[in-house]
RNA sequence: GGUCCUGUGGCCGAGCGGCUAGGCAAAGCUCUGCAAAAGCUUCUACAGCGGUUCGAAUCCGCUCGGGACCUCCA
């Protein structure tokens, strides 16, 4: 019998056993990337933990509909209402039209998350294909009385709304305090309250991206999208929200009062926030300049990197850790990764080469379930790599014939690493990155080298390996015969 | 300034009242013409000082580090 699994609810600030409101269903929406520039290393660990928490309740069998948008409009330069927005900001600065620039950095965004391996979402809505969504909320925020007009832009009444709920449910932050300590900012006399924040921004004669509305033209407030998004194909109730930790205080907590001002319910059951990935003990983000892109991590052209890593040697480093904890981004941390990474799928290789030998001297079972319960543990992701690397020593025991295994306990974990290894943690094996030419070469040249040894010719196979691994291509001899590797 | 999080062996990172993960590095061994690679084995830490407890890395207090949020950010 497994355990259950639980979720660390931001909500509740507990780990809550999760039940989905549909038995069988979970609708999951995760708040996306503003596609104003390229995506970095410290988004795609959000989006690679979202991954592997979709991976597993997929895994779970779950019919999941996962639910991730792009921030392509009415993102302002700090909540000012006078800001640009970044895509009209960025589009005067290349010269190009905003769309463009969404174009662009979408495309930038899905190349980035393919190369570290994750699924696509169900749906992946845009915020300037629901303009007529988020105006209807508007309204009916305007309708129930939490929100006022000003000079032609519509604003959230905080203070209205949090008569009657809790606006720092999320955050558990102290109202009063934030009212006391926002900062004053300029151009703001239009806001009734200091936490009051932009449903619908009147466009100025400089804003290109601009929509007619009701209130003239505008374009919509930043977190509107995510309740406009998220109801219309969640619906109003959901199981699971996610998003990066930064995305609390703000963005989060102003969904979820825009969502009840509208619909009067609470929009997810389960609030889930990833933590940050940092450099030198500092959160990595585009402001602070110090981000890796994911083209500077491959080649190792970055300062701080000795050399580059593959997207799978950064994913299983992102899975080394919680998906709650910060990660240091650091090279000799990689370099550890990637030799773990390595030693994970030689074990997982060389279980499919093995034979049973009988009665099993250990508990394939007793593994696996060790891995189901770090895993029901709020995804777990390193406990359960521990339990895998201890299965991975097994594995090469048994191939010492030091431990035994039986046909039945061999067949059930082959197919239980594959499956967890490639599809739950989503890890899948470096592309052979020789061409089928050089594959048949490289043949030619084992096959004359082992000729050589044959004869003890020492000298002439010792010249090929040296000469080949003058240009970087390595040459192992095992039991199995000769091997090589490029790079 | 306010709110909150955090400090684990040479390094990265789990654990969060008793059973003291895992990876990397290091050392020894196996394999091997020699190497390399790979594999096996070994290596026991919880910032400091007090307290609670039969028992604390884990709970509480203080001190000293580090960070996040309060402003766009995943």
């Amino acid at each position: 019998m497994r355990s259950e699994l639980r979720i660390y609810n931001t909500l509740t600030r507990e780990s809550d056993i999760f039940k989905p409101l549909h038995s069988g269903y979970v609708g999951m929406y995760v708040c996306g990337p503003t596609v104003y520039s390229n995506a970095h290393l410290g988004n795609a660990r959000t989006y690679v933990s979202f991954d592997i928490i979709y991976r597993y309740l997929l895994h779970l069998g779950y019919k999941v509909r996962y639910v991730r948008n792009i921030t392509d409009a009415g993102h302002l330069e700090g909540d000012r209402d006078e800001g640009d927005d970044k895509f009209a900001k960025k589009a005067k600065l290349e010269q190009l039209e905003p769309m463009e620039i969404v174009q662009r950095y979408t495309l930038d965004f899905h190349e980035v998350l393919k190369q570290f391996n994750t699924l696509p979402p169900s749906i992946e809505p845009t915020a300037t294909g629901h303009i007529i969504e988020q105006i209807e909320m508007t309204k009916k925020i305007l309708a129930n009385g939490y929100a006022y007009e000003a000079n032609g832009s519509i604003y959230f009444d905080v203070e209205k709304f949090s008569a009657e709920h809790n606006y720092t449910i999320l955050s558990n932050r102290n109202l009063e305090e934030l009212l006391n300590n926002t900062r004053e900012l300029d151009g703001q006399n239009e806001k009734r309250g200091r936490l009051d924040f932009a449903l619908w921004i009147k466009a100025k004669p400089e804003h290109i991206m601009r929509w007619q509305s009701p209130w003239g033209e505008g374009f919509p407030g930043w977190h509107l999208e995510c309740s406009a998004m998220s109801s219309k194909y969640l619906g109003n109730e959901f199981d699971i929200h996610g998003g990066g930790m930064d995305l609390i205080p703000t963005h989060h907590t102003n969904e979820i009062a825009q969502n009840l001002a509208c619909h009067h319910t609470q929009p997810a059951k389960y609030w889930i926030h990833t933590n940050m990935l940092t450099v030198n003990g500092q959160k990595m983000s585009k402001s602070l300049g110090n981000s890796f892109l994911p083209a500077e991590l491959l080649s190792g052209n970055h300062p701080l990197l000795d050399k580059g890593y593959s997207p799978m040697t950064v994913r299983f480093f992102m899975l080394q850790a919680h998906y709650r904890s910060t990660l240091d981004f650091r090279n000799d941390a990689l370099q550890a990764a990637e030799k773990g990474l390595e030693r994970l799928m030689n074990g997982l290789q060389m279980v499919e080469k093995l034979k049973p030998t009988g009665k099993s001297s250990f508990s394939v079972q007793d593994i696996k379930e060790k891995v189901y319960k770090a895993m029901n543990e709020d995804f777990n992701t390193p406990i359960a790599l521990s339990h895998l690397f201890d299965a991975t020593r097994y594995i090469n025991l048994v191939n010492d014939g030091k431990e035994q295994i039986s046909a039945a306990d061999l067949k059930d974990l082959q197919e239980f690493m594959q499956n967890f290894v490639l599809n739950v943690l989503g890890l899948k094996p470096e592309e052979a990155n020789a061409g089928a030419l050089t594959d048949d070469l490289m043949q030619v040249i084992i096959g004359i080298r082992a000729a050589a040894k044959g004869k003890k010719d020492f000298e002439t196979s010792d010249f090929i390996r040296d000469k080949l691994k003058e240009i970087g291509i390595e040459i192992k001899d095992s039991k199995e015969g000769t091997v090589y590797k490029i790079g």
